[in-house]
DNA sequence: TATAGCTGTTGCCGAAACGGCAGCAACATG
DNA sequence: CATGTTGCTGCCGTTTCGGCAACAGCTATA
């Protein structure tokens, strides 16, 4: 079923790969071979497509737009491969996923887990990143769906859903603040505090609203793990922030507490987005499986800020 | 710059021909030699793409989901082959438009003339068609926009816009309704009117409210031309029924006096519907000629209706 | 019923494209 | 300076593609 010429084939691995020799390598076929189609298509375009560097190739503005190009082709080979497959018999492939940490507690694997008891040979990648990374990966064709903290997004990606959660201190259940229903910023810093580093989309969001206060703190720790984050706040190191999102039910019976973030008067909100390729059509079992992802996480936002509503 | 395998090419000919001699002739290649690469390909995808009927091909459903991803690649193709083009001078190509009779009067001409002063090497092929034609033209790949009727349209067509325009009557200058501000349906069917075929939307907007009628009187004529019915309600026949957006400024200045129609103190709305497939990425000049469509759209809409307000 | 005209398919064969092997120059790294 | 990497290029066998002609199946017309 390869029915695409293999100029094609050949483009998308080299660019994939940065190198013709590697992309050979890959396909197994000589790297005379690839140089040959590269040179081909460059004559064909009209135009270099890639930089000849020492260390390898690098695409030129030509090169990218074909890449463009030569990406929606595959993908949609692959979704008229997956429809084909379904005509006769049961959905297979592969839903590849990127997300931020914040997913994998609870979202994630509850959702994946129920979704493969109805649609067995459906299997998943995911890949936890930062938020940035996980628009590129996107981009690049190296994931399906992606979830991150919603900013500005490229033209090339379409938001299909954006949930807002709010953002809150997380603390053990023997620390001052756990009795609050509440707390601002203010009363945090009067603690130890857990900050997330800038590769953190957290830190993004908490930066400038610190950076407003009067005075700033040194932080206790810093780190770069959620997870990490959670432990530490549970064993009475800090105050940490986090999205309830994180948390989960874990904090039903566990040492946790959370505690929405209240910023004169109003929440502090953290914008979660899912995203997908503008240019793309899903395979069916992608579609199928983003649609619940998007029900699942509104369905969470729903029940998680309503728990905190002035009037709950 | 045909770096796509020929039986891409070649299955789409003969989709598109509905045979594979006549694909060939299109192709200036030999008829075999088409066979061959669609053989080829119904072993590579495992299973038929078409029905050999006595008097050509058929696409059977793997040949209909073919079908659509060889729309996407080429269309897709053309994309890059005039982003690449653009990006080295002028904007140039092709806007293929599919539309309703209604616009051929001012908007579609005022439009592509005000585009052409803009972009010179942009040309245009316009069609003239019924609603659902102008849908299976998109389907097709015949026209890169389509302005219908809106009904429902099908998943694979994406509604850019939908503007209403009010439907109203025509009649000469000297007809006795022509002082009116507004009419009802009854008042025009007490004169001879000039009726659509079924085959103008026109006429499935009237249907339902003619049939509500106690008394249903025979049309004095029948015709499936707007322009003719119009110039059968100028030299005073009867009463035509139509949409604002097809008489437009001609009305001001000629015998024409268009009527609102009013229906139990409610207007009739004619819904007009802008598409594009929607599995498809437009070229940046066709994007920009469609953004200018709706926009200038909307801008009649607008117009129009508040010509008619209540306190207008 | 016979004929003419259309359909898609298939051998045969020359031409074009593809791909592997080995060797080249250019550059980076140690 | 030696070594390993990069992409590129003759040479040559294999594969694919495409044109020509002939074939069988069907339809419409005479």
């Amino acid at each position: 079923m390869r029915f695409h010429s293999p100029s094609i084939q050949y483009f998308h691995a080299v660019r994939r790969t940065g190198s013709i020799r590697a992309a050979a390598r890959l396909l197994n076929v000589a790297s005379s071979a690839v140089s040959r189609q590269i040179l081909k298509l460059e004559q064909e375009v009209g135009s270099p497509l890639f930089e000849r560097n020492a260390r390898g190739l690098t695409l030129t503005t030509v090169g990218e737009m074909l890449a463009r190009h030569v990406m929606n082709v595959l993908q949609d080979l692959d979704r008229f491969r997956s429809d084909v497959a379904s005509l006769s018999g049961v959905w297979h492939g592969t839903v590849s996923i990127a997300c931020i940490e914040s997913l994998t507690e609870s979202v994630l694997p509850d959702l994946i887990a129920s979704h493969r008891t109805r649609a067995r040979r459906v299997s998943f990648t995911t890949e936890v990143m930062g938020s940035s990374d996980v628009l590129e990966a996107l981009r690049r064709g190296e994931a399906d769906i992606g979830i991150a903290i919603a900013l500005r997004h490229p033209p090339d990606l379409r938001q299909v859903a954006l949930k807002r959660f709010r953002l809150g201190a997380l603390v053990a259940r023997e620390h001052p603040l756990a009795r609050r229903k509440t707390v601002t910023l203010e009363q945090c810093l009067a603690f130890p505090v857990i900050h997330a580093l800038p590769e953190l989309s957290i830190y993004h969001l908490l930066q400038p609203l610190i950076a407003q206060l009067s005075e700033t703190p040194e932080p206790a720790i810093q780190a770069n793990s959620i997870d990490l984050m959670r432990e530490l706040a549970a064993r009475g190191v800090g105050v940490a922030f986090q999205t309830q999102l994180g948390i989960g039910r874990l904090s039903h019976d566990a040492q946790l507490v959370f505690l929405p973030l209240d910023n004169a008067g109003s929440p502090v909100w953290s914008d979660l987005g899912i995203y997908v390729r503008a240019e793309r059509t899903l395979p069916a079992f992608t579609e199928s499986f983003l649609q619940e992802l998007v029900r699942q996480l509104g369905e969470r936002e729903r029940q998680e800020n309503a728990a905190y509503q002035p009037n709950g």
